[in-house]
DNA sequence: TAAAAATACTCCATAGGTATTTTAT
DNA sequence: ATAAAATACCTATGGAGTATTTTTA
């Protein structure tokens, strides 16, 4: 059985007529009688009878039509869906990001894609780079957003932002009005920290360790916007991404100072299974993000980038 | 778009594999990754990511899935349908019959039929003549049984029992005891006529018009089983077929009378649409009325049956 | 190296077209 | 006599097979 025999069938049975079916369909007459008796030998009854000039469906003519309209009413919603999962009039766009990402840089695309895609349901996860990763790998979500490093090798990574760490004060801190200070001259500074297995964290870790400052005096707060409200408060001091301050900069409620002495710079990726096809949703949320970064291109030489793969 | 095409999908699918894919549909593997990609170019996505040695749906391939799998699974439901309507174990068996042989001859084969074939409805319609020929003509019903004349040309018509009239009276009746009595002794009877319409009625009073006796004393009930009622309580006397009276001859609550003057033979028939094709319920019921039927042959020679087609 | 998918090439069956016949009104 | 379906015959396309190459684990 084919669908060609179902679509004569269907045009037969609507028209009473095969040569006018034949028409519908772009045939000949005879290709449509065939195809009547190819389907009714198959079938092995009678789905017309030919009284006189009028065609009628028999019994078994009439169940066969119910069961072939809603086959093929089926296979046609299928090819609409497909068409519009193409051309964005429909999907989900399922994407996880870490922390940092996900909360400051990310929202302003997702905003943009949403505008020019509105039928397109989006689903951004904030979680932990460990979760971003295993979820790529278990296709719960198509593309994830994370900073160095990027381990497995089933990963494809496309650079995404330049992120910079920078440190961050109170306004009326005795280092707000410094341009930039020495790591010595931190001296005993209360640290806030994020907790363990968050990126900045590592990062702050082990830039001071580097530069053998010891974390003595440290407090630990389970969110960027925890901290944030904790510097503000002057409770201590913290590192913290750049695109999360922005705000605060503007409305002088946090100062920033450099640390040249540290490399705070750290390139963050966008992640997706290596050899798996996007959904349209996804290559269409890609493509803007590809436009928006070439907007923005980097002003750091190359080798300052905490960007290695492992 | 083909069936096949969406079979070998379904199976690549399944099976995460071309090659076991060509196995259970008895193909080769070349073989379904053309089908395949055939699919893919015709949709203008890909729908499987071969990603290493594993071949994972796509997106878009576990919509297509969805919609696939429906469809083949509601045409595999439509040959299942046929093949139970053709092996008699569904159906609807819809006939219609006269008032007669409604309810005194069709109960038992019928009674035959719904027991070899239980999973088959029947409906039996009883009503007038004129609209039993309707409803074959309708197709509201399949089959029809009815007595003569049977006019229209697109009835076709297959004789079914041979029905004899007889007079009827009560066993109080002086008549009760004859054999046969002649017209001229009916004398001044009352006669119990059925409705306007009645086959029964129509033979009745054509043939007493035919050997000059009027019907001056006459009364007019609307079912067989009030005349028999009103004949036993001695109200008065009627003709009415062999076949509604078995029971109460056997009970002695009727007695027979033969009218040889008269011919009160009547060819019932079936009729159908001609040139439509029955269904197998409808066929199994000609086949079983057919078969019963050989087994009583006619007594009687033909000229004397009243079976004129109008 | 081995297993699986893709590619190349050949062949045949199926389905379509044109021409014609049959059928029924 | 006419209009519609069936039949006959021819052709071409599509899909299947075999053989082979490519790819990846």
């Amino acid at each position: 059985m084919n669908l060609a025999h179902l679509k004569a069938f269907l045009a037969v049975a609507q028209h009473r007529s095969f040569s006018r079916a034949a028409e519908k369909l772009y045939l000949t007459q005879p290709a449509v009688s065939r195809q009547i008796q190819a389907l009714e030998e198959l079938l092995g009854v009678r789905l017309f009878d030919r009284v006189g000039r009028s065609i009628l469906l028999t019994e078994v003519g009439n169940i066969l039509r119910h069961y072939a309209h809603m086959a093929l009413q089926t296979l046609e919603e299928g090819r609409e869906t497909i068409h519009q999962l193409r051309g964005l009039q429909k999907g989900h766009l399922r994407i996880s990001a870490a922390s940092t990402i996900g909360t400051y840089m990310l929202p302003q695309p997702l905003g943009e894609f949403k505008a020019s895609s509105p039928n397109i349901e989006i689903s951004l996860a904030i979680t932990n780079k460990a979760r971003v990763v295993q979820q790529v790998l278990n296709h719960e979500v198509e593309l994830g957003f994370v900073g160095p490093p990027v381990e497995p090798a089933e990963l494809e990574r496309e650079e995404y932002l330049l992120d910079e760490l920078v440190l961050i004060v109170a306004p009326t801190h005795r280092l707000a009005h410094e341009e930039s200070v020495k790591v010595a001259e931190l001296g005993e500074e209360v640290f806030i920290l994020r907790e363990q297995g968050s990126g900045t964290r590592e990062i702050m870790e082990e830039e001071l360790a580097r530069v053998r400052v010891s974390l003595k005096k440290a407090m630990e707060l389970g969110s960027t916007e925890a901290i944030k409200q904790a510097v503000a408060a002057n409770l201590g001091v913290s590192i913290v991404s750049k695109f999360a301050i922005t705000l605060e900069i503007l409305q002088g409620r946090l100062a920033v100072v450099k640390l040249p002495e540290l490399n705070l710079l750290r390139q963050l990726f966008m992640v997706y299974h290596r050899g798996r096809t996007l959904s349209p949703a996804a290559q269409e949320f890609c493509s803007l993000l590809r436009r928006s970064k070439a907007g923005k291109p980097k002003t750091t030489s190359p080798q300052d980038i905490r960007a290695k793969p492992s």
